[in-house]
DNA sequence: TTGTAGGCGTTATCAC
DNA sequence: GTGATAACGCCTACAA
């Protein structure tokens, strides 16, 4: 900065003032400085500048692994951040505690202006005295002052699907759900046993289909299936990938979808296209731009718009009717 | 650092040397400043310390868009990078040459240590500069004593699948490619060119299917070949994202694969085994490795080792035989 | 083994 | 309008 100073015959700070626009300069020297900016290729060093405005201008998402509905949040949140001229980066935390923890510190140590928390592995009350250091805004449901949350409550977009399996005959309803310990399989839990009690169903017992998240869960369920001698007629699933594997296997298995059984997925994702499953669409790309919005409102206090929530049942080819 | 060296009675060269584990310091002293940090809740400042060092531990990771393919690129690249203390940045250039180089910018910036470069759009005229301000790998191939690339040649794997088809019997083939200026593209051009040579087969116009990259352009595929007066008996992919599209919709629209035609992914991604599609089994999460090896070598003049890249043709349902 | 001090490249507060 | 100059928080010769 100091040579491009120079060769304008002008001092440093007029310089950093054609650069930050800020500030009074003449449009006489404000060319002289551009020209020289020109000529000599200058670029300003973005550590020194985050050191010295304090904000590195990089937010963080952190995922405890990988799946095709994060992918969808990844990609929506990295296309808002942008936007505003931030930068995302990514980690995975692998279901290791510690490195949670370790981007949490980032936090700290100011290389990360905020954290979209997709999955966390840490108790929140490990993770909630880190919000003093910047934004943490959480895909999952959490109850804290200080978290804000992107979370849509599941009970009645889990509620709209079983009713539709049970207005297509269905009787016997299995569900498959991922994280045991989340909120959102609690949630779904309720709305489960809520539509069981309202129907005057018997409610099986949720323990055996819980932390099922791959489309190989899904695959397994069908083998599951097929070795029943009371066979349900339905499931209920977390996620479309776990809905994909089923419904593929079970067709390799020789089974006929919705006949043998109705399947509804999740997310509504590429996948349950062009799979034909009826699914529940659940804006997962609304959420991650709600998610930066947040950030972005309490880093710079800016007016932003939250996009409304909303969710649908689709109804494609592996539920009657 | 100053209010902790304060507390333990040294000076901050003396905390930075702890931190640092550089130079001589007695374990007495070390111990207390161990103790003022824990104390103290002290955590380094990112900003300051990339300032000094001149180094941001960061990498980029440059897509011009989103695909399954690419997801298994990034996540391959992240793990491998995260392992040596580098984070990874993800950004998106959605089709826009100039979001591309204020990427590259960002390597002049001292914003990146480097970049893995996915899908370009600029001219490599116009990226090869920037070479000289951090390692720059590229996924596609290319020219350049400058810029590093762990592209392995389409040429044969291409010519696997093509003479697989052959084999069953397939006499009317297809290609579906992507992006029509890729060096990639180009190899399977010749590859499909010299088969069809060898087997004294008539060749079909390249130009009618560029640009194919989704699961959508693979639909619309399958709507165009039942159209035709003369149907082709076989499909070439560029990746399993099109191969999906391909097979799922011509199913819609009651085709039998391979009876009516065959089809051959790419890359071998989780899709194509759930729909049991033939493909190519092509060492994506491996490129993505050395990658980062190639990246960190240049950083760090260590010594890396190589994956070898190798590919092979799976086969299952999409093809006969 | 430890301390002093200069500088990394900016931004921002003053004077002028 | 513009120019000194003091931070920002850390690392690292060089001295002691």
């Amino acid at each position: 900065m100091q040579d491009i100073a120079r060769k304008a015959g002008v001092s440093s700070a007029t310089v950093s003032r054609v650069i930050n626009q800020s500030g009074y300069v003449s449009s006489e020297t404000r060319k002289k400085v551009e020209a020289a900016i020109q000529q000599m290729d200058y670029v300003p060093n973005s550590q020194a500048v985050s050191l010295k405005t304090g904000s590195s201008k990089t937010l963080g998402i952190v995922a405890s692994n990988f799946s095709d509905t994060m992918m969808v949040l990844v990609r929506s949140f990295t296309l808002a951040a942008q936007q505003e001229g931030y930068t995302v980066t990514f980690y995975i935390t692998d279901e290791d505690k510690q490195k949670e923890l370790d981007v949490l510190e980032m936090l700290r140590g100011k290389r990360l202006d905020g954290i979209f928390l997709l999955i966390r592995l840490n108790d929140w009350s490990a993770i909630e005295p880190y919000a003093k250091y910047g934004p943490i805004v959480t895909w999952q449901r959490v109850d804290s002052n200080h978290i804000a949350s992107v979370y849509m409550d599941q009970y009645h977009a889990y509620t709209l699907g079983l009713e539709h399996l049970y207005a297509s005959g269905c009787r016997s309803i299995v569900n498959l759900y991922s994280n045991s310990h989340g909120l959102n399989t609690k949630s779904r839990i309720k709305a489960y046993e809520d539509f069981c009690t309202r129907h005057l169903l018997p409610v099986h017992s949720a323990d055996l289909f819980m932390g099922l998240n791959t489309s190989r869960d899904g695959e397994r369920v069908a083998q599951w299936w097929l070795e029943q001698s009371v066979k349900p007629d339905a499931f209920m699933t977390s996620s479309d990938s776990v809905a994909a594997g089923l419904v593929t296997q079970a067709q390799r298995l020789g089974c006929h979808l919705p006949e043998d059984f109705s399947v509804i997925g999740f997310d509504n994702i590429e996948i349950s296209r062009l799979l034909d499953i009826s699914t529940i669409d659940y804006p997962v790309a609304k959420q991650a731009k709600n998610a930066f919005a947040l950030i972005f409102h309490q880093l710079t206090n800016r007016e932003v718009f939250l996009e409304p929530l909303d969710f649908q049942l689709i109804s494609r080819k592996t539920t009657k009717n």
